[in-house]
DNA sequence: ACGGTGCCTGAACTTTGTTAAGGTGTCAAC
DNA sequence: GTTGACACCTTAACAAAGTTCAGGCACCGT
């Protein structure tokens, strides 16, 4: 392993060691391990393991605006959330826990605050007053992290019960009755479309906001 | 404090003290000395931490589908969702990082899951086909566990940067530019409306599937 | 009186985050 | 060319966390 530590190499390590183990392997010791130093090493260039975690936070949010500022250009609202939402789910499914551990985190950096700025620019042409086009922003990114975090949960490799998510032994640890749970389940098909289902109800929602 | 540990008390003390001191201070030690005995004696009852963790989701979950069988009669599907996503939202909030802890575990109680059957059954007798209906209700749990995760965050009492949160330190941490994100941020109301808002959003998007 | 079982204590082990103190290199200044 | 000074890393160590192990006290039926 190359020596000469910097913060950004430990922060894209720590994103690796994340998707290789866990949450639960990322400690402070394995990761200098990876990177070829001593633990002591990383207090160097981060106070702390929170900073490190607030680290990783920013830098997926970076990514996701970054991906956003290539698809900007004023197409219609609607396809303008949709493209975000799709992009911030997918950096999420980058990570393993993505939505649950990059959620809602605070930012060390303002830009990923500032981003929002041309989005609500695109929603007020459009037609919403800007108390709505808040929240529509708030609304859409409230729904992927939702959603994401029961679809990485469902996803775990580590689940001591996966006969659970499989059909048949599902239905018999339901038990009894249930008869719709049951059947909704066997309807139930790929993430992906999942997705795009339930954003299009969203957006729905927000085109009944503008007449 | 009285002596004779069991089960529940043990769950019920670890809410408390979650709520108390938050989840890093959730600790098998003080847990134990909260309830007057040392800290081996919980591993009698529980199998370990984790196993703990689970205990307390499912208490949490079956709390919230006793209140919701206390709401359910066959109101029209719209009020019955409002109803659903309020009291999901009031039992998050009942618990410091109640949305983040709570959302999206496994649960060691099929009954958890089986209560969704009345409302599927109420929903697909007002017109939505049982997958839209197993939609709507992923939709409207989505968007509930998104939002509290947001609010919860945000009114965290441990924040290092409190005047970020205050009107002026924030615009002054935004930096020059970014104007609409000022403004909206003055506009911003209390977490109550704008969970109504929100979710009359969503309603309005799953109304729409109903033409 | 006596063994057994249920519930708890005391001490100890391992792994974690974190700090203290001290090395080694490089580079500028005298 | 020696001397600092600074950047970066090491080894040793500590405190707190989860967890385990062996034993002890009390009650219960025989």
């Amino acid at each position: 392993m190359a020596k000469g530590i910097t913060r950004e190499r430990i922060v894209a390590a720590a994103l690796d060691l994340l998707n290789d183990k866990g949450m639960d392997a990322l400690t402070v010791r394995a990761l200098a391990s990876r990177l070829g130093v001593g633990a002591p090493a990383l207090y160097w260039h981060v106070r702390n393991k929170q900073e490190l975690l607030d680290e990783m936070s920013t830098f997926v949010m970076r990514r996701v605006i970054q991906a956003l500022s290539e698809i900007d250009p004023g197409a219609g609202w609607r396809d303008a959330m949709a493209a975000y939402a799709r992009v911030l789910r997918s950096e999420y499914l980058k990570h393993r826990d993505g939505a649950r551990i990059f959620s809602g985190t605070r930012f060390s950096d303002p830009s990923v605050v500032t981003a929002k700025d041309p989005w609500l620019e695109s929603l007020t042409g459009a037609g919403f007053a800007l108390a709505e086009a808040d929240d529509a922003i708030d609304l859409v990114t409230a729904f992927v992290v939702g959603f994401v975090i029961e679809e990485q949960e469902r996803n775990r490799p580590d689940g001591e019960d996966p006969e659970r998510y499989s059909l048949e032994g599902r239905d018999a640890w339901l038990g009894e009755g249930a008869d719709l749970v049951k059947a909704a389940g066997h309807l139930r098909d790929d993430g992906d479309q999942r997705f795009e289902r339930q954003l299009g109800v969203v957006l729905d929602g927000l085109a009944a906001r503008l007449r």
